[in-house]
DNA sequence: TTAGTGATATCC
DNA sequence: GATATCACTAAA
């Protein structure tokens, strides 16, 4: 079983967020297959939390790659992305499903992750990585969901990935 | 369909 | 200081 490094994370989010699909994401013994992600791309994708700018909470996108950026939501639910592409461009790729754990809340309580994981890399921490086991699957691209206050033309890319289940 | 929840951003 | 908003979930 293969750790992903940083040459993995270190691409686009386009190219990231379909490759996680099917990949074992392990925190502190737990392992559950990812069967579902999102892309945001930057300042210019409406529906990415950076893109009116660097704040306090926005400014772990800006990290390198391999950063993780948990967020709560909603008050009770923490979601985690991951930040890919270059440092100082705010992409990152949202896991929003596990096989088992279909929504980005439940995926995170099932696993145990909270807040206090921000700004740990993925690369590098004990507790929380990505790993590839060799599971091979097809991947089906859709529309992003939950987004509502994006513009409807960033509103209508097929930056979500789902597992091919059948 | 709607209530619940609290951090963050934005407006005084 | 106050309020509005939110990459959601569970219950009805």
């Amino acid at each position: 079983m293969r750790r992903l490094d940083y040459n993995f994370f270190h691409r686009h989010a386009l190219e990231v967020a379909p490759d996680l699909v099917g990949k074992l994401l392990i925190h502190n013994g737990t392992a559950l297959r990812i069967s579902e992600t999102e892309a945001y791309c930057g300042e210019q994708d409406t529906a990415c939390h950076a893109h009116k700018g660097r704040t306090k909470r926005t400014e772990v996108l800006y990290a390198d790659a391999g950063t993780i950026y948990i967020y709560l939501c909603y008050g009770m639910h923490w979601l985690m992305n991951v930040i890919t592409g270059e440092e100082n461009d705010p992409q990152g790729v949202l896991i929003r499903a596990c096989v088992e754990a279909d929504g980005p809340g439940k995926l995170t309580k099932k696993l145990g992750i909270t807040g206090a994981l921000n700004r740990e890399s993925i690369i590098t921490s004990d507790a929380l990585w990505i790993a590839d086991d060799g599971f091979q699957c097809s991947v089906r691209t859709g529309k992003r969901v939950g987004i509502g206050y994006a513009s409807q033309e960033d509103q209508d890319r097929p930056w979500r990935f789902l597992l091919e289940t059948e």
